[in-house]
DNA sequence: CATGAAACATGATTAAAGTCATATAAGCAA
DNA sequence: TTGCTTATATGACTTTAATCATGTTTCATG
C-alpha cells in the first residue's frame, strides 16, 4: 500500500545510513544489506539513484561507502518518495483518472485529497535524522 | 498510490453499475466498458470477483447482465478493495515488515496508522450508493 | 605502482500484475 | 428445440516492476 518495494527499501536503507554512519565513519552496502535484511544489489541500485538525486553522498574506492549530512537529514520522508515513485504516484487521481480535478471531481476526489494531504503532511513532518534518532534508540525497528 | 489497477476499474465499475442498473434493468460488461472505458476483458474478470463475493448480482442468458441491490449499495468503498486487494494490502505494515506492532514499531509505524486511519475512515463512510448518486447528478465523473 | 575494496553502470533474468483470447455454460425468444 | 446473447472459466500473452549478475571505475594502502 502506498509505497514500491523499492521505496520502502530506500526509506529503510536511507534511516539506518543516518543512524549509524557520517562523514568520517562511512557505511557499506553490505552493512546496510546485514542490518534492513535485504539484497545489497537491490540496495546497491537504491542508493546510487538517491546519491545521484543528493538525497545522500558516496564515496567510492577502498573504505567507500555512504553517509548523510545533517542538512540531508534533516529532508523529510517525503523526498525519498518523491524520488523512487515519482511525484505521479502522489499526486496522480485515485481512480486513475486523466482529467481529474476540483472541477471535473472523480468519485472520491475530494475524500482521497484530504487523505493524502493527511499522508503528506505526515511524510513532509517527519525527516530522517529524527526516525534514525528513535532507531538509535530502540524506541523504533527496522529488521524483520 | 494505494489501489492497484485491478481495483480502481473494480470501484468505477461498481459505482456505474449502481448507478445505472437495478434488478430490472440490468447493463452488460459491453456497457459498463463504454462508460468507464476500460477493456470489456478486464472488467469481466473482476466484475465475476466481485459477484462470487457477492458484491453485486449477475444475470446469465440473453439479456442478462449485472445488478446492485438497494443492501449492495449501502456497502463501503472498503468492501470492494478488501476483495480485490486483500486485506494484506490494507492491515500490512507500510514498509514491509513482518513484525511490525505496537511494541515493536517500525519508524513510522504510529504515523502511519494515524493516516490509515483517516483513509479507512472515509473509503468506509462512503457507500457505493451515495457516491453513484453524485455521478447520476452529474457532480461527479467516472470518464476519462 | 600494484592490489584489493568499494561504488557505479549496464544489462539479463525472474516474478508479478495486468490484459487479452478462446471456449463453455446458461437462459431468453422465436 | 434452435439459435442468439450474455456471463463464466481457464489459460495465454504482454508489460512492468523487481531482482540478480557481470564488468568497470575509483581510490586507499602497502
Amino acid at each position: 500500500m502506498i509505497f514500491s518495494q523499492m521505496c520502502k527499501i530506500g526509506i529503510k536503507a536511507s534511516i539506518y545510513i543516518a543512524s549509524s554512519a557520517s562523514e568520517t565513519a562511512l557505511v557499506t552496502i553490505k552493512n546496510v544489506a546485514s542490518h534492513i535484511n535485504e539484497s545489497p544489489h537491490t540496495i546497491g541500485k537504491i542508493l546510487q539513484l538517491l546519491s545521484r538525486n543528493h538525497m545522500l553522498n558516496s564515496v567510492k574506492g577502498a573504505h567507500g561507502g555512504f553517509y548523510m549530512t545533517k542538512r540531508q537529514q534533516m529532508k523529510p520522508i517525503l523526498d525519498i518518495v518523491r524520488i523512487i515513485d515519482g511525484d505521479v504516484e502522489i499526486n496522480g487521481c485515485v481512480l486513475g483518472l486523466q482529467t481529474c480535478s476540483a472541477t471535473k471531481p472523480c468519485p472520491i476526489h475530494f475524500e482521497y485529497l484530504k487523505a493524502k494531504k493527511e499522508i503528506e503532511e505526515i511524510l513532509n513532518k517527519k525527516n530522517i535524522g529524527e526516525l534514525a534518532e528513535l532507531v538509535k534508540d530502540g524506541a523504533r525497528n527496522l529488521l524483520n
